[in-house]
Formats: structure tokens, C-alpha cells, sequence
DNA sequence: GTGGTCTAGACCACG
DNA sequence: GTGGTCTAGACCACT
């Protein structure tokens, strides 16, 4: 489901960037799926449409989704690529987080703690 | 050393709080350290001061320092706690993205592999 | 054989005049040749009559085709001039191209290899 | 001189993001040179700001500037890296155009003559 | 004053 | 009804 947070400090376009790049990468969404049009979504999340328009042409930069003028938007079939990228994109961010964590004192234990954790939630 | 990116996108001020509560909590500055006048500091980065002074206000507001008027700004004497903080709060941002990786198909074996090198190169 | 993209970003019925005014204008279709009624390319394109009906009418204007109510369309006895004016149009959208081109930085050994590559291809 | 033509089809964004990035492509403005701001711009060209904001950003994207928010925006010092790929660029299209001419009836020799037009016009 | 985000509302071409 | 562009006007964080 496509949601946003107007709490959150991070800019709506790029909650709903965010979201459904990872529900697309995830296989929620199928290629050549029909999304929900830029005026239905902003309705639905009671959002401006501009807003709406912006995410979606920054998604299809992305090559995630593709925008057929007076049909709509869809999942690109190329999302396997996409989701390869990112993948590497976020194991390049752990990497980075990691040494953050080791820099202010993490021991190596505590992490892989954490990543038994998460890894064992899984099994559910 | 205390250094910022022009370049980067991350406000100065931010950039100079990470920066000197890190350096601190790292013990490379130690308790009731003299930090460098607003003023110095300012003419050192080629910053503006009102950026310097917003920085140490929050780090004042974070314990990492403490200000004594007139005499200047240093290293709070709790700045162990301020590292218990710190290092609580990179575990946690580090579980987050342990999450993210693992919800676009991150392998346990491909960030324990991460992890490996992070702790090698510490072996120096 | 007249065909379309749905996923080009270019309109359909432009797509469909170009398509049908290049295979004129290179002979794939002669002169007074009947073309297929607006219904029945419709069908076989899986596309809205109204779109067909758009692309035909602005052959007519382009005098690359012209209509017999009730009997159908049919390729203009002009074609020839249709051409030439096709030719002309081409070389001025080339001429403008080299342009681009030489302005970032194109030498014309570059340009003078592209030109060799394309009409070598013809000698097949 | 960064201009727009209201009249012409293509967007007035797009219009801003190819001047733009051939005035600093082909040199006419140097790395780290501060551009005008965008209620500048806008102002001078009487657009509206959000337009101005589009084709900054977009150019962002592209590497051709970058923006330092609150100082304002800048061509990037990799502008060397963008110049070669849109000389591959302007390239490409140019073979493109070099087929078309080709299928429409041009021959070698009508280009040549073009193309040496062209560059004769630059030993003035 | 600067870039960045967002809203509200409008118009256009396309199907 | 759809995506795409544009305007007008507002608010925010940063310098």
C-alpha cells in the first residue's frame, strides 16, 4: 500500500519515491502494472497532484516506472535492473553504517547481534 | 581536525557537530578541552560565525560541550554518556539499514562478509 | 507493413503518419494503391478508429494521400513532389544536426565517418 | 546569454536545461562560476520561478551544475565528463538523422556538400 | 537572499 | 480521464 507520513521531515516526493521503488523492487508491483493515476493518488493520500507528477517523473528517470501520455503510469519491465542497483545501493549504505557504528565504540559482536536479529525474524 | 565540505550537501552546521562530537567521543578532544573560539574557528573554515555559533549552541544543547561566557567553549566532562548515546544511536540506524538491505535481497552471508572487512582493517 | 509503438513516447498518429508518409515516399506504396479503412487498421492495430481517422487526415492535408468518401483512401498521384519536399525537410533537420554537432565539439572526420559507415551499409 | 522563445514548442524548462548546459559545455561558463539565482532568472526572463527551479534541478541531475542551498548555483567542476558524453550524444542523434536523409532519397554527395558548409563556415 | 518543497488552480495534447 | 507544463503564492531551512 502507498502511503506518506506529513510528520516525517523527509519531502513527500521522496516518501512515495522510496515506497514504491521498494514495493516494485519487491515484486508487489508487476511489470507493466498500472499504477494509480496522478490525480487518483492525490485524492487518495489527499495530496496535491504537482506532487504526485513529481514522484512519478523522478521514478521514471529511475527507470522503475514508465509514463504513457493519456494512459497512465506503469512498472517498467526493466525492473529487475532496477532492483539489482538497489540492492547495491543499499549494501553500500550498510557498509558505510557500519563503520559509522565501529567508529563510536560498536563491537563487532553487538553487529552481528543485530544481524542474527534480523535475520532471524525472518523464520516467522 | 575540525574540517567542513563546501561541496557537500549537508547544512555546515550540521557537518561541524558531527564533526566535534565525534572527534569528542572518539577522545581525540579530551574533557574540559579549550575548543576554538567562535571567532577563530569562523576566520579558520572561512564560515560564517552565525554557522559556528548555531553549531557549538547545539552542541552545548546535546552535552557534548559546555560554554563558559567570556571565556569560551569545552569538552563536557559527561562526555562519556554522550558516547553511550552515540554509539546507542548508530546501533540502531544500523539495524534500520540492515532491514532495508535485507527487504530488496541482501544475503546474511553478503553483509556478514560487510562486517569481515569493516573489522579487518581495524587490525592495525 | 504499417505498424506502431505503444510504448514510444511519440504520439501514435504522429507515429502512423510518418510510418505511412515514409513507405509512400519510398515506394513501398504506389500511387492510387488503396489504403486499409480506418476500421479494419484499427482492429488490427488495437487502436481507437479516432486515432486512425487523425493520422489519415493529415496525410490528406500533407497531399500524401487522398479520400473517397465511401470508397476509402488511397496513396496521391503526387507522391512524387511529396517527396521531394520530404528530402528537403530531412537535409535541413540534418544541416541543423551537424550544427549541434560541430558546436560541442564534433570534428568533421567524425561526422565524415558516420556519413561513410551509413552509405557503406547500403552497398548490401 | 541564456534566452527562452515563448512561442516554441518545446518546454520553456527544457529549452533552459540545453542552453544552459551548451553555454557551459562549450566553455562560455567556467567550473564553480555562480549562476544567476533562480528568483533572478526568472525575473530577467519573466517566467515563473517554479520553471527556473525545474531545469536547475534537472541539471543537477545531469552533472552540469550543482546547488549549495542558501548560496546558490554553480557549473559543476566535472563539466569535462558532461561534454564528452553529450558530444557522444549529438553524435548519436547525428547518425540517426544521417538515415533518415538517407531513406528519404539524400545522397552521400548532397551531405558532403552540407557538412562541408558547415565547417567552412567556421574558417571565418 | 538562497535553494527546496508544497499547494491551488489552470491549460494543453492525447486517446 | 490521462500525463505534462506552467503560474502564483506560500513556507521552510540555511547562510
Amino acid at each position: 500500500m502507498i502511503t506518506v507520513d506529513m510528520r516525517d521531515r523527509k519531502p513527500i516526493y521522496e516518501q512515495l519515491i522510496d515506497n514504491i521503488r521498494t514495493l516494485a523492487v519487491q515484486g508487489h508491483l508487476k511489470p507493466d502494472e498500472h499504477l494509480p493515476s496522478v490525480r487518483q493518488l492525490a485524492a487518495e493520500l489527499a495530496i496535491n497532484p504537482n506532487t504526485i507528477q513529481k514522484a512519478y517523473a523522478e521514478l521514471e528517470r529511475q527507470n522503475v516506472i514508465y509514463a504513457l501520455p493519456g494512459r497512465g503510469n506503469f512498472i517498467s519491465p526493466d525492473i529487475g535492473a532496477v532492483a539489482r542497483q538497489e540492492k547495491e545501493r543499499q549494501l553500500r549504505a550498510l557498509a558505510a553504517q557500519i563503520t559509522l557504528a565501529k567508529n563510536v565504540g560498536a563491537q563487532k559482536d553487538e553487529i552481528r547481534t543485530l544481524l542474527d536479529a534480523a535475520y532471524d525474524d525472518t523464520t516467522r
